[in-house]
DNA sequence: CGGTATGGATGAAACGATTCACATCGCCGT
DNA sequence: ACGGCGATGTGAATCGTTTCATCCATACCG
């Protein structure tokens, strides 16, 4: 493999001028640069990542890691990142933790190992701290998809729990008193703040904590929807409307009462949850709450970079919380025509 | 930064040692594997990945370059090959080239400069050699979701052009004599192989080939269908079947027909391709050509560490094309129920 | 003409691991 | 007692960059 000394050899320099032509050409005369440029193409020289690595300490890349990249939501979401990281000349390596705290451990070791320069996660499990190895290599990181005490770290997050208070407004208002939640794995914050708003627009409502009707599924995909719509069918009385933890549950919950015959909106009512495109591509348009997940992204890979080199260096970093807001997007799903 | 010489001194032994214990931890003796242990615990010491790559000569690590990472049959072939990657130790960098040719060779110079151990890519451009600068630095690579002549590469594809057809013969067997083909960029390999299938049917039917209608889109994603939807409801006379380039397109015009009043199936059947999970979960299922995602991504991901490392060294590697069967997959979009 | 900026180029040290030729030691068989 | 052997440990060389102290003309100033 051909390296700079090669390249400096056949331009007939030395190996720190080559570098200098292609670190800050500006130090080098005009003549010595096209030599140096010629040899490069004539070898088909590529510079060694990983001996910059090596120099440097520190990667090139960001890494992210997000809890199911099957989601759309989490596509999106690190679309908005790699485009951020792509401006500031960094790559960004995305990584799926499965909603597993196991494998989450795991690729932050990698992430550690590969000396990463900053790295994007959403963290499985709710309690501990699970970006010890993080600190302790001293890698900045910031949290997304959920808040977390400014004394730690940064974190771009979306207010779940008014997210939830939207969605059971919405229906309460509608008249809606018996309204099932769908949600996954109780383990995720998520999941917990979601079902919190709604409990909170039932209070408001002046209703009992009843009118809330609890059917968990065992993951927060299309199937495990469709699972717990059957096991919606079975309830009786059958509450009228249903607010799932995420638009895939949506989907698979309003498949399978649509199926059944259950008219959407007009016999139950549905609201899903991150207005995936999906959730606006359905025959029946699903009435879901915006959670801007691009935009997410996008301020977490800034906050990030910032904390990697701060603008004002003396002032030094100081850690940020970004909470966004929902925004309940009604659409058919909910609403019955006149 | 704690490095292994740090642990080398803190267990009282040489780095070359403690390298060992690292390993081949077989060679070095129960007392001292333990002090190297000891150490590395306490100091907190992470192996450099840059170090290691730099002297192996390149990285543990292999590069997923895909056309679109949003379209959830990347994703599920990304799944694939990381289940498989991971089972050899190797972890996998997925790119999005966002069918843009352009950004295709900018992450391959990239996956060059990271002297990745090998590539997985779906090219973009129909014609040149897009693998140009992975074959110069002598990178293994393995073609995806498109099938190349055996002696330039490995590839795993599916057979796009059977796919077209058992879709035409589904929509001819039922009657249909106009049917619409919404495709997306015909630089697209992909596109055009889908169209071709659907062409030859139309063929065997004895059929001239104007029973195909063309309705070109932007782009292979749901807005895109369902601008391509809208025009089809322009036409007259209107077609009473349509077959899409992909699920996304499908949906897309799915929607838009659905939305107008027109029944799917009895007005208008739909055919997507690929078989995603919303095709299946949309609350009208829709018929589709189911391309193995999975699949590919597993099978291609073994043919690159095959060559990576053939199995019996003597013989060297012998490219491989893998061509799968696709597979109709018949769901209510396109079958009048009775 | 001596002194001194200045713009360009140099080459050695350093980054952190792996590897390999070599050293050491105890033990066995003759 | 000695050669040989296996098991274990050592430390220097190496990978390909970047960076920095240094050096060399050349031009400029007084």
């Amino acid at each position: 493999m051909v390296g700079i000394k090669d390249v400096a050899r056949q331009a007939g320099v030395s190996v720190g001028t080559v570098s200098n032509v292609l670190n800050r050409p500006e130090r080098v005369s005009h003549e010595i640069r096209a030599r140096v440029h010629a040899a490069i193409d004539l070898l088909g020289y590529v510079r060694s990542e990983s001996a910059r690595q090596l120099r440097a300490g520190h990667s090139r890349m960001l890494g992210l890691l997000v809890m199911d990249t099957g989601n759309p939501f989490f596509a999106v979401l690190a679309q908005g990142t790699e485009r951020v990281a792509a401006e500031a000349g960094l790559g960004v390596m995305v990584c799926n933790s499965a909603e597993s705290a196991a494998a989450e451990q795991g690729y932050l070791s990698l992430f550690v190992e590969q000396r990463l320069r900053g790295v994007l996660f959403a963290p499985v499990a709710s309690d501990g701290e699970p970006w010890q190895a993080l600190r302790r290599a001293n890698i900045p990181f910031v949290v997304v998809d959920r808040a977390v005490d400014t004394r730690t770290a940064c974190s771009v997050a979306a207010d779940d729990v008014l997210g939830g208070s939207l969605a059971g407004r919405h229906l309460l208002a509608a008249g809606h008193r018996r309204i099932a939640y769908v949600h996954g794995p109780g383990h995720l914050q998520q999941v917990r703040d979601r079902r919190e708003g709604l409990a909170r627009a039932v209070e408001e409502a002046g209703l009992g904590i009843d009118t809330i009707v609890d059917i968990p599924a065992e993951k927060l995909d299309v199937s495990a929807g469709r699972d717990a719509g059957a096991r919606l069918l079975g309830l009786s009385p059958r509450p009228t409307a249903v607010f799932c933890t995420n638009d895939l549950l949506a989907l698979g919950v309003m498949q399978t009462t649509f199926d059944a015959g259950v008219r959407v909106p007009d016999d139950l009512a549905v609201i899903g949850y991150d207005d995936i495109e999906f959730a606006e591509a359905s025959l029946i348009p699903l009435t879901s709450v915006r959670h801007p997940a691009a935009e997410i992204g996008r301020l977490a890979a800034g906050l990030l970079l910032q904390e990697i080199e701060p603008p004002d260096p003396e002032r030094g970093h100081q850690h940020t919380g970004i909470v966004l807001q929902p925004e309940l997007v009604v659409r058919r799903s909910s609403t019955p025509q006149p």
